[in-house]
DNA sequence: TTCAGGAATATTTTT
DNA sequence: TATTCCTGAA
C-alpha cells in the first residue's frame, strides 16, 4: 500500500490506530481517500479482520464506492466488512437478532408515503380532519420524538401546544398499526437497535466484540439516536473515528445535529484532532468566495481550506430577469462552450434549492436539444406503478402488511370499492386482525353481498397463488408472474394513451430492474430473496440512483449535490426567499441555508457562476424577490456577470470578423434620465437592456438612441 | 363501481 | 402550474 500520495494531515489520520479520532475533513479535501487508505491500513498493517470493522457512510452509493475503492487498493476479499449507511446497518443487525426483542426477521421498513398513509388512517380512527392537521407536520413531529428516542408516554408528557398533543394522540395508535403491520419506519430501525442493545446487554457485547473499528462518515449530519447508537456500540473500546465538516451540516431540518461534531472531544476525552484543509478539487477565487460566505456564521468551528489552484476564472454573478432568462442564458453559454470545443455537456451542473426551479431548464433545455439528467427529482421506485407492483410483492412476503393492501386491493380495478374495503377493515380492527386475515374470515364474508364475495375470494387466491409461488421461485420469475396474474400490465396496455404506454415501458423496466439485482446479489451480499429487494427498494436513495455519468448536463437540489464535483457549477436562485428558503425562519435555520449555499460553490473545480432573478413564477403567479443575503458577502469581490463573459470571448474570438462596434456592453454601469442608475445586462445588435434597482426592473432601449449614459 | 371533468389548493431540503 | 379532491353521471 503506498501512503506516499497523503499528505502530512491525511497521513496522520491514516495512521492513528486506537483511540477516538475526529477528522474535519472540508470540501475536497481528499476524505474518501482517507477513509479508504484508513480501512486499508488497518487491515493490511494491522492485521484487523474485515469483519471486525463497521463503516457508516450517509448513502448507499458512498458505501458501494468506498467497497470498491477498498477491493482495489487491496486486492482481498473484503465481504465481511460492514459498510452501510445507519440504515441498512440497522436492518441487518435487526434481520439477525431482532427475534430478541419480538421482532420477526420479515419485517418490512415504511417509506414516507407508508407513513403518512397509516397516519392518515388514524386521524379517521381519531375523527380528526387531515385537511386541519396537516399529515406531514404529524409524520415529522413523530419522526423527531423518535430522533430524540420519546416513546409516545414520554411525548405526551412533553407535549404543550394544541398540535402537540394531536401528535401525542396520533403517536401511539400510528405505532400500533406499524406493529400490527410488522413493519418499521425508518426511525424504527434505529429505535429497535437501541432498545436492543439496552434490553439486551449480551446482544449489545457480542457486536461490540465484533466491531473493535467504527467509522462513521459525514458525523456532521448524526442525529441523537445515530449518537446514542455510535456511543453504544463504541464504547467498550473506544475505537471510534468520526469524520465530518461542521460547515456541511444541511440535514438539520431532518434532525441532524451538528453540535455533536463540535462536542466530539467532550464526549470522547483525549480524541485526537485531525484538520483537512487543503483542498484539491477549486480554484482560488472559489474558495475565496465561499469562504466569504460561510465565515459569516456564527456556530461553527474556525478553519479555511487553501489550494495550489492559485490561479482561476473569476466567480460570477449575474441578475435575470426570471427563471426563463436564466435558464436560457445558461444554455446559450453551455452551447456556447461545448460548441467551441473547451467543454462537454457532462461538465456542467446546475444546482438549485428547490425541485421546482428545475422546470424552467428543463423546457429550456428540451427546446434547444441540451442533453441533460435531472437527478432525482422522482425515484423509479415512486412511480405509481412501481409501488403498485412493489405493494404487491409486500403483500406476498408479509400479508399483514395494510397499507400495502389498502393501495392495491383494487388496482387494476377488480369492483372491490369503498364499501367493501371499509366492512373489511371494520371487521379486521374489531377482531384485532389484519384486513387480509379479515377477507379470508367466513364471518365476515357470510354478511356480504355474493359479488363482492367472489371479489375478495378472487383476491385472496390471487396472494395465496403468488406465496406458494415465492415459495419455490425466485424473484425474478416470481415478479413475471406477479405482473402477469394480477393483469397489471395488460390493464395498462388497454389504455393507448401516452401515460400509460410509458407505465408500461416503467413496469417492464421493473423486471430488468428485479434481473439485475439478483445478479449483483449474487456476486457480492449473496441475498436476492424478495424480503432483500424489498429492502433495498425502501433504503435506496436519490444520489444512489445518479449512476454512471453520460455526456449531460446534471441539474439537481444543492442536498443532491453534497459529497460530488463538477468542472462548471452554476448555482441558481439565489434569491431572498428561495435561498435562504422563506420557511427557514431562526438564525439557526439560517446559518443551514448558508451552509447549503456554501456546500453549492465548493462543488466547483474551474468554475463557479452564481445568479440571481428579479421575478420568479410561484404556481403560477410571479412574485418579485431581493438577491440573497449571503451574496453580500461578495460585494468586494470582482464578479463579472455571465454576459459579460460571454461577451469579452466573443470578442476577442471576432476580432478579425464582422461584429458591430458596441459601446453598451453588459456589466457596464449606465445612467438613466429618470430610473437613474443601472446595469447593462443584454446587447444584441439593436437593443440594450438595462437592469435597474429598485423595482423598476429590466428595460430594454434601442441600441441606437438609448436614453443612456455611461459611467 | 368507475370514470370524467371541474374545483380547490399547495408553497423545502430527504435517510 | 400541477396535482389532488370531489361530485355526479353512466
Amino acid at each position: 500500500m503506498d501512503l506516499g500520495a497523503l499528505n502530512p494531515e491525511q497521513l496522520e489520520a491514516v495512521l492513528h490506530k486506537d483511540g477516538p479520532l475526529l477528522v474535519f475533513a472540508g470540501a475536497g479535501s481528499g476524505k474518501t481517500r482517507v477513509i479508504t487508505y484508513r480501512v486499508a491500513n488497518l487491515i493490511y498493517t494491522h492485521d484487523v479482520p474485515p469483519s471486525q470493522i463497521l463503516a457508516v457512510t450517509f448513502t448507499n452509493k458512498a458505501a458501494d464506492e468506498m467497497k470498491e475503492r477498498l477491493r482495489q487498493l487491496l486486492g482481498m476479499d473484503i465481504r465481511g466488512l460492514w459498510i452501510g449507511t445507519f440504515h441498512a446497518i440497522c436492518a441487518r443487525i435487526l434481520r439477525e437478532s431482532g427475534r430478541a426483542i419480538d421482532i420477526p426477521p420479515n419485517f418490512l421498513v415504511y417509506d414516507e408515503s407508508d407513513q403518512l398513509d397509516v397516519i392518515r388512517q388514524v386521524l379517521r380512527e381519531l375523527d380528526l380532519d387531515e385537511k386541519q392537521f396537516n399529515p406531514r407536520a404529524i409524520r415529522n413531529a413523530i419522526s423527531r420524538a423518535k430522533e430524540r428516542l420519546l416513546t409516545p408516554e414520554q411525548y405526551r408528557a412533553r407535549a404543550v401546544d394544541y398540535f402537540e398533543r394531536v401528535v401525542a394522540s396520533v403517536y401511539p395508535r400510528y405505532q400500533d398499526t406499524l406493529q400490527a403491520a410488522n413493519a418499521l419506519d425508518f426511525d424504527d430501525l434505529l429505535l429497535a437497535t437501541i432498545r436492543l442493545f439496552t434490553e439486551q446487554p449480551r446482544v449489545l457485547q457480542r457486536y461490540q466484540e465484533q466491531f473493535r473499528y467504527i467509522l462513521v462518515d459525514e458525523y456532521q449530519d448524526v442525529n441523537y439516536a445515530q449518537y446514542v447508537l455510535v456511543r453504544l456500540l463504541a464504547s467498550a473500546h473506544g475505537n471510534l473515528c468520526v469524520v465530518g465538516d461542521d460547515d456541511q451540516s444541511i440535514y438539520r431540518f431532518r434532525g441532524a445535529e451538528p453540535e455533536l461534531i463540535l462536542r466530539f472531544e467532550q464526549d470522547f476525552p483525549n480524541a485526537k484532532v485531525v484538520f483537512l484543509e487543503r483542498n484539491y478539487r477549486s480554484t482560488q477565487p472559489i474558495l475565496d468566495a465561499a469562504f466569504r460566505v460561510i465565515c459569516q456564521n456564527k456556530v461553527r468551528a474556525p478553519k479555511r481550506l487553501w489550494t495550489e489552484r492559485t490561479e482561476g476564472m473569476p466567480v460570477t454573478l449575474t441578475p435575470v430577469s426570471d427563471e426563463e432568462e436564466e435558464a436560457r442564458l445558461i444554455a446559450e453559454y453551455i452551447q456556447r462552450q461545448v460548441y467551441l470545443g473547451k467543454r462537454s455537456f457532462g461538465d456542467f451542473a446546475i444546482l438549485y434549492r428547490t425541485n421546482a426551479q428545475s422546470r424552467a431548464f428543463e423546457e429550456r433545455f428540451l427546446r434547444e436539444r441540451v442533453p441533460h439528467r435531472i437527478v432525482g427529482a422522482l425515484r423509479f421506485y415512486d412511480r405509481k406503478e412501481i409501488k403498485d407492483l412493489i405493494a404487491y410483492l409486500r403483500l406476498v412476503v408479509n400479508p399483514d402488511d395494510a397499507v400495502s393492501l389498502r393501495r392495491i386491493i383494487n388496482t387494476p380495478p377488480r369492483k372491490i370499492g369503498q364499501q367493501t374495503l371499509l366492512a373489511i377493515q371494520l371487521h379486521a380492527a374489531e377482531r384485532l386482525i389484519s384486513p387480509y386475515r379479515a377477507m379470508q374470515d367466513p364471518d365476515l364474508l357470510k354478511l356480504m353481498p355474493a359479488q363482492a364475495v367472489k371479489a375478495i375470494q378472487g383476491f385472496v387466491a390471487l396472494i395465496e397463488d403468488l406465496r406458494a409461488f415465492a415459495e419455490r421461485e425466485r424473484l425474478t420469475p416470481l415478479m413475471k408472474r406477479l405482473i402477469e396474474r394480477t393483469g397489471y400490465l395488460a390493464w395498462l396496455e388497454d389504455h393507448k394513451d401516452a401515460e400509460s404506454v410509458d407505465r408500461a415501458a416503467n413496469v417492464r423496466e421493473l423486471l430488468n430492474v428485479v434481473q439485475r439485482f439478483e445478479e449483483t446479489a449474487a456476486e457480492t451480499h449473496g441475498d436476492a430473496s424478495p424480503m432483500a429487494f424489498l429492502q433495498h427498494v425502501a433504503l435506496v436513495t436519490d444520489a444512489d440512483t445518479l449512476g454512471e455519468r453520460g455526456d449531460q448536463v446534471l441539474l439537481m437540489t444543492l442536498h443532491i449535490a453534497k459529497g460530488l464535483e463538477f468542472p462548471v457549477v452554476f448555482l441558481v436562485g439565489l434569491e431572498n426567499g428561495l435561498l435562504p428558503h422563506a420557511l427557514s425562519e431562526t438564525p439557526a435555520d439560517i446559518e443551514e441555508e448558508r451552509r447549503l449555499c456554501y456546500v453549492g460553490m465548493t462543488r466547483a473545480i474551474d468554475e463557479l457562476h452564481l445568479l440571481f432573478a428579479q421575478s420568479r413564477r410561484y404556481y403560477g403567479s410571479r412574485r418579485w424577490s431581493e438577491p440573497s443575503p449571503f451574496l453580500r458577502a461578495l460585494k468586494d469581490l470582482e464578479t463579472p456577470t455571465l454576459y459579460q463573459l460571454m461577451f469579452s470571448s466573443a470578442t476577442q474570438q471576432a476580432q478579425v470578423g464582422s461584429i458591430p462596434p458596441v459601446t453598451l456592453l453588459p456589466g457596464q454601469r449606465v445612467r438613466h434620465p429618470q430610473h437613474g442608475f443601472g446595469i447593462v445586462v443584454r446587447t444584441t445588435d439593436h437593443m440594450v437592456t438595462v437592469m435597474f434597482p429598485g423595482g423598476v426592473g429590466m428595460l430594454t432601449f434601442p441600441l441606437k438612441d438609448a436614453p443612456l449614459e455611461a459611467i
